[in-house]
RNA sequence: GUCCCCAUCGUCUAGCCUGGCCCAGGACACUGCCCUUUCACGGCAGCGACGGGGGUUCAAAUCCCCCUGGGGACGCCA
């Protein structure tokens, strides 16, 4: 037997800001079903509580309709295969891994987290490889249901054969192969009940008919673990298919740290969604004929996925800008005053600032100078005394690296939230409160006559104000 | 460290599979010129790469090997 139909899939994490990579994987995905005349689908993977961040599947999808790439099956559109939110499959998964346990293909296992730490940290000073010692691999039946029946906390893990080697085809790549005694005994159920990646995905790409799994390259060396979960449950392999990974400047995996990675902040820099998804498109693949500018259906027509060069990409800001900007000369009068009145003036932009503005300005006419950083992206630094009086550039620039790190945690973007991670921050660093706020200030508005701050701060948004304070470093560091 | 993946201008890439048409083509950026009351757009020109070494071959960016370099993975995260 074999797939009968094209079926591609997308697997976010809802963990927080919609990011640009799984823009990017969204795009080749949804153009190779296009291709086939296959299904596009959206499984959200919300299998770890501890990240699971509410709002963030909401964003997800709203970021990728943004996009305009547009799914047959989802957490929101339902489907044949539902549902498609990993949580609520969780009895599914549970199920399968104690078929495998039936089976004697995957065990029991109750070690600590202390436990585990201490052995990685050992094979770490041994210079091994880390991995699970296998301690729990051989526990005798009526042990395990002992400390099962009290309540002892365990996780299921897989059996890797201690031999052999275990391969598969990557579409692009060729036959990838690794010995399996390098394969972890991977956790497959944890010990809150919930499947572990590797189990979900494999299940639930199964159940749902997937025939081509098109993911990021940081996946390649998993891809074994899965093959050997697909023969433990004695099913048809999907294609495999590893798609380049988008970088940063300095090569690295692309990273918040480094480059604005939110689809959010893209939209509100005025990155019309078709020059993202064209540059997005030009990331590893090509048209052909020289021809740069293209929009989706184009490039379905086109693709390949042969065409896909592996050298993993640079994500380039500046030729994203001047893409742009071609869409930009190119735009409709209606459809660009259309985006400037309801995307850079929004109504509920303008009626969020209300407050805080209009005791500030005697005139209409003001408005927009006095209000230029709620719409400017970068703002320029060289005209404005960023460092306070006693401190250095390079004080300045370490506390702002300490406040992006701390602001990064910080998962609730509202006055509260914000009020005391600063104050924290603060006060840890001991600097006084006038200095520390008005270098905060500068960065983030451009100007000391700013509206409140942390009310700037959260209209602005976390994504705006993230990409101030690391270009004020880079700015603070040349 | 171990394993895996990758390797053409600074960056995105074409060419590589099916060696010769490639003293390597296009785009971004950069520089200069033109257009222009400014800036931008646009046009033109310039700068700029097959990582190194071995093979195979009449012939290698293209095939093979080694080295180097880069990246990823080594979690009860995905």
């Amino acid at each position: 037997m074999s797939f009968d139909r094209v079926r591609v899939r997308i697997a976010p994490s809802p963990t927080g800001d919609p990011h640009v990579g799984t823009a990017y994987v969204a795009l080749f995905n949804y153009v190779f079903a296009k291709k086939n005349g296959g299904d596009f689908i959206i499984r959200i993977e919300d299998t770890d509580q501890s990240r699971y961040r509410g709002s963030s599947e909401d964003m997800i999808l709203r970021s990728l309709k943004w996009l305009g790439l547009s799914w047959d099956e989802g957490p929101d559109v339902g489907g044949p295969c539902g549902p498609y939110r990993q949580s609520e499959r969780r009895e599914i998964h549970a199920a399968h891994a104690m078929q495998l346990v039936d089976r004697g293909l995957a065990y029991r296992c109750f070690c600590t987290a202390a436990r585990l730490d201490g052995v990685r940290k050992e094979q770490r000073e041994k210079g091994q490889t880390t991995g699970y010692d296998r301690h729990c691999r051989d526990l005798p039946v009526a042990e395990a249901e002992r400390r099962m029946a009290a309540s002892e906390p365990f996780v299921i893990r897989l059996k890797m054969p201690l031999s052999g080697v275990t391969k598969f085809d990557d579409a692009l790549r060729g036959t990838v192969e690794i010995e399996n005694q390098r394969l972890d005994d991977q956790v497959l159920l944890k010990s809150d009940g919930y499947p572990t990646y590797h189990l979900a995905n494999v299940v639930d790409d199964h159940l749902m008919k997937i025939s081509h799994v098109m993911r990021a390259e940081e996946w390649i060396s998993s891809t074994p673990k899965h093959v050997l979960l697909y023969e433990a449950f004695g099913w048809e392999k999907p294609v495999f298919c590893h798609l380049p990974l988008l970088r940063n400047t300095d090569h690295s995996k692309i990273s918040k740290r480094k480059n604005p990675t939110s689809l959010r902040y893209y939209e509100r820099a005025g990155i019309l969604p078709d020059a993202l998804l064209n540059y997005l498109g030009l990331m590893g693949w090509s048209f052909g004929d020289n021809i740069e500018i293209f929009n989706v259906e184009e490039m379905t027509s086109r693709f390949e996925l042969k065409g896909i060069h592996l050298g993993g990409p640079i994500f380039d800001q500046t030729k994203l800008n001047w893409l742009n900007n071609q869409y930009l000369q190119k735009l409709s009068d209606d459809r660009f005053v259309s985006l400037i009145r309801d995307q850079m003036f929004a109504p509920e932009i303008l009626k969020a600032l209300r407050p805080f503005v209009v005791e500030r300005m005697d005139r209409l006419d003001q408005f927009v100078d006095k209000n230029s950083f709620f719409f400017n992206g970068a703002l320029q630094y060289d005209a404005v005394p960023l460092v306070p009086n006693g401190k250095t550039a390079a004080e300045l620039a370490t506390m702002v690296s300490e406040l992006v790190e701390r602001l990064d945690e910080e998962y609730e973007w509202d006055m509260e939230h914000l009020k005391a991670c600063f104050d924290a921050h603060r006060e840890a660093i001991a600097w006084k409160p006038k200095d520390y706020f008005m270098s905060v200030r500068l960065i983030v508005t451009g100007r000391k006559d700013s509206p409140p701050l942390f009310e700037s701060l959260v209209i602005l948004g976390r994504e705006m104000v993230r990409f101030r304070l690391r270009d004020a470093l880079k700015f603070l560091r040349q």
